[in-house]
DNA sequence: ATCAAAGCCATTTTT
DNA sequence: TGGCTTTGAT
């Protein structure tokens, strides 16, 4: 081994740290609570910790355990540490809570009764789960949304309620049928053999509560644990935590109270906020110097927080540049405000790339005016995280009949896919099936075989249905010998597919076929990964997987929600719709927990920004069809006055032109974007389009030159085969050797 | 089986 | 207002 290598150093470690940075890496035993401010350096400490532990601390990789919340932030991670290891064995655990899981039920889920080949149903599956029992149930649909007993089904298991002991808590009829609708929903995910994702965790925890030999053996294997975005863990996730470390106490948790934002999806700030009291000698550090953003966002950022009671508190600082002031916006309407966004994003074009720049806003509805505004301005933006990749209607259509082979219980998939493409087997045939199923207790699957036996089936549908079950068989069949793009590649020839898509998405059955040769190169590349790769581990894969990875990999500008933005940041960030009613929003304004939790989530879109932050309101805004006045945000009002400058136009009855409210530091010129804003019909000739980088060799892939890639790192291409969708790529890595990427589906970045 | 009309509902969603 | 889902008619 290398010993002369610089990294083996712990100075060198340590050298890039600031103190506090340099307790929390070199802490080894005992509880640690790190509340890393936004911007102060967070994922340099975890890896530098993990680093520290290895290379100084003789601690084996493979007894810690680090767990995330994305897989996104797993992956980086992973190959922060990893680099700082420079060649040193490293095959530590890390990854989100649900890999974590899922990987521990897939080892010994069945001493608590799943059987081998379990699916994970998604939100899509557990809705129409749910639509199915009310159905058969009866239930009339104003009984409310399959959501809304989702919602209440997934509250009660993240609080490990039963149903029956949630109908016993139940003093209402709505409760009690809630209840029950609870207790069908779980038969029938056992039924099916399926777990959902609360289950992951749920159930992981079943099977270390009642087979404590199982948790001392997960648990002696994690000597440490690290866990991230402490603040928005839920009960399950804290109860996991206690199961792995209570026999050491080794457990260091990191994250930022200010910055918790899914209490609504049951995350609880408790966590974070009485850790010390569960962990009493713990050793607490704050992280309060901001790297990213400049002087004057930090200071706007504070202010806002501040605000906030449930808190521990801490202060954020910051060496940076005073920088500009907050430019202000206050539009007349919805449409103004989006021209405005369009008309100033054009203007900072010329000192910024637009991939630089992010438009934020607290509901995806919103998005709408900004895009037709950029659309017409011709200014190329990225919309993340509305439809997700893996929620598209085609890839889960395959996918399910993936499912189905690897799991003929899963009625869900069955359902959906038996007739899709149409093959004739219509409603009436599937109720017969689906009466069969229940007489005798047996999945859709086995129901269809016993019906076409019994002779229950009128020919022709009799006819149509054996040919879907010898289909759905011959899968079954090959499913473990043939690599996983295979497999795809020959289910979408058989079904033929691209004819289906063409007919039922008239227009862009394109755009859809491409999404399904996507998920066939992300098959090739899951199995170049883990080397061969089984169905089962691709299906696990796309799960689990989220579609926040692609933020950033599309040239222009960045929309998305607040929530989507977290963890990221830009130089340039605008935040639209600083309205009453809209931000904080009218269904979270009940409680004061509701209003901090907006507040947070403000206090994270304002922390994005590195040098600029735009704000903007709108006076009047449509609101499901109907123009409604919206007074200005008090989250605004927060911002103290001589940060923020007002670049609005006056629309005084009478005068035009007056000079801008805000006085504070603003000069009258500022208005002059506004007032072009106003002026459409002679806006400036539009952007074109980022920095160009199309000039290069066609796709900029040619042999030789050097790629980013998001998991591998750095490599040289040395081949290419195939063009356009079907290019692949041989690419040498020095850290993972030879790889085949298909760029299609890998988001590569050359090198420069 | 397919399409059009009508009805419904509308925060946020790392997995 | 628009988008999605369900319903009803062919």
């Amino acid at each position: 081994m290398q010993t002369n290598q610089s990294s083996n150093d712990q100075g060198d470690l340590l050298r890039a740290l600031n103190e506090p940075q340099r307790i929390a890496v070199t802490h080894v035993s005992g509880p640690l609570l790190v509340l890393a401010g936004a911007g102060s350096g967070k994922t340099r400490v975890i890896t530098h910790r993990i680093a520290n532990l290895i290379l100084h601390e003789d601690v084996q990789p493979d007894r810690i355990l680090a767990v995330t919340f994305t897989n996104k932030a797993a992956a980086e991670m992973r190959e922060r540490v990893q680099r700082r290891l420079a060649g040193h064995p490293f095959n530590a655990w890390i990854g989100t809570f649900h890999s974590l899981c899922l990987r521990i039920l897939r080892q010994d889920g069945t001493r608590i009764g799943l059987a081998e080949g379990f699916n994970i149903y998604d939100g899509d599956d557990q809705r129409a789960l749910v639509k199915r029992i009310l159905k058969a149930e009866g239930v009339d649909r104003s009984a409310g949304p399959p959501r809304s007993f989702l919602s209440k089904i997934s509250r009660a298991k993240n609080g490990m309620i039963s149903p029956a002991e949630l109908e016993k808590q139940s003093y209402s009829p709505e409760g009690r049928q809630a209840a029950r609708i609870y207790g069908l929903y779980e038969q029938a995910l056992r039924r099916a053999n399926a777990v959902d994702f609360d289950d992951l965790l749920v159930r992981t925890l079943e099977l270390f509560r009642e087979h404590e030999e199982v948790a001392a053996r997960y648990a002696s294997r994690c000597e440490y644990l690290l866990v991230d975005e402490y603040q928005d863990t839920n009960r399950p996730q804290y109860l996991l935590v206690r199961f792995l470390t209570a026999a050491h106490g080794n457990i260091c948790v990191v994250g930022d109270e200010d910055q918790s934002i899914y209490r609504f999806r049951g995350a609880e700030l408790r966590n974070i906020l009485e850790f010390e009291q569960d962990h009493p000698d713990t050793t607490v550090i704050r992280l309060e110097q901001n790297y990213r953003s400049s002087d004057t966002i930090i200071r706007a950022a504070s202010a806002v927080i501040a605000k906030n009671v449930f808190r521990k508190g801490k202060t954020l600082w910051t060496d940076n540049d005073r920088g500009d002031p907050v430019e202000l916006f206050c539009a007349s309407d919805d449409r103004l405000e989006a021209a405005w966004v369009s008309q100033r994003i054009q203007q900072l074009a010329d000192s910024m790339p637009l991939e630089e720049i992010a438009v934020l806003y607290r509901t995806n509805a919103q998005s709408r005016q900004v895009e037709e505004m950029l659309r017409r301005d011709r200014v190329p933006y990225q919309i993340v995280g509305s439809v997700q990749f893996y929620e598209r209607k085609e890839i889960k259509d395959l996918l399910a009949y993936l499912k189905l082979a690897a799991n003929p219980s899963d009625d869900i998939a069955f359902r959906r896919v038996v007739n899709t493409p149409t093959r004739g087997i219509g409603a009436t045939t599937l109720s017969r099936i689906d009466d069969v199923a229940r007489g005798l207790g047996l999945p859709l699957m086995e129901a269809a075989g016993h019906a076409l036996q019994q002779g229950l089936l009128p020919q022709r549908a009799a006819g149509r249905l054996q040919e879907f079950l010898d289909f759905v068989t011959t899968r079954m069949h090959v499913a473990d010998d043939q690599p996983v793009a295979d497999l795809l590649e020959r289910l979408v020839e058989d079904l033929d597919y691209e004819e289906y898509l063409e007919k039922a998405f008239a227009g862009q059955g394109g755009d859809r076929m491409e999404n399904v040769l996507s998920l066939i190169s992300a098959a090739a590349e899951y199995a170049d990964e883990v080397g061969g790769g089984d169905l089962q581990g691709f299906l696990d894969r796309s799960a689990l997987v989220a579609g926040a990875d692609e933020v950033g990999e599309r040239p222009g500008v960045t929309l998305m929600t607040i929530h989507c933005a977290k963890g990221l940041e830009f130089p340039a960030v605008f935040l639209l719709g600083l309205e009453e009613e809209l931000f904080p929003h009218a269904m979270a304004s009940g409680s004061d927990e509701d209003i901090e939790e907006e507040r947070r989530l403000c206090y994270v879109a304002m922390t994005r920004a590195m040098k600029r932050l735009f704000v903007s309101h709108a006076a009047v805004r449509r609101v499901q069809g109907a123009l409604i006045p919206h007074p200005p945000s008090r989250f605004l009002s927060e911002i103290p006055t001589d940060l923020i400058q007002d670049v609005s136009p006056v629309r005084v009855p009478g005068f035009f032109d007056q000079t801008p409210l805000g006085d504070s530091g603003s000069s009258g010129g500022g208005s002059s974007a506004a007032r072009a804003a106003n002026r459409r019909s002679t806006a400036p000739p539009p952007v074109v389009a980022g920095p160009s980088r199309a000039s290069d060799a066609e796709d900029g892939y040619s042999v030789g030159s050097r790629v980013i890639h998001p998991r591998f790192g750095v490599g040289q291409i040395v081949n290419r085969e195939g063009k356009e969708k079907h290019l692949k790529l041989t690419i040498h890595f020095s850290d993972h050797g030879q790889k085949k990427i298909l760029p299609a589906y890998t988001k590569l970045r050359v090198e420069s």
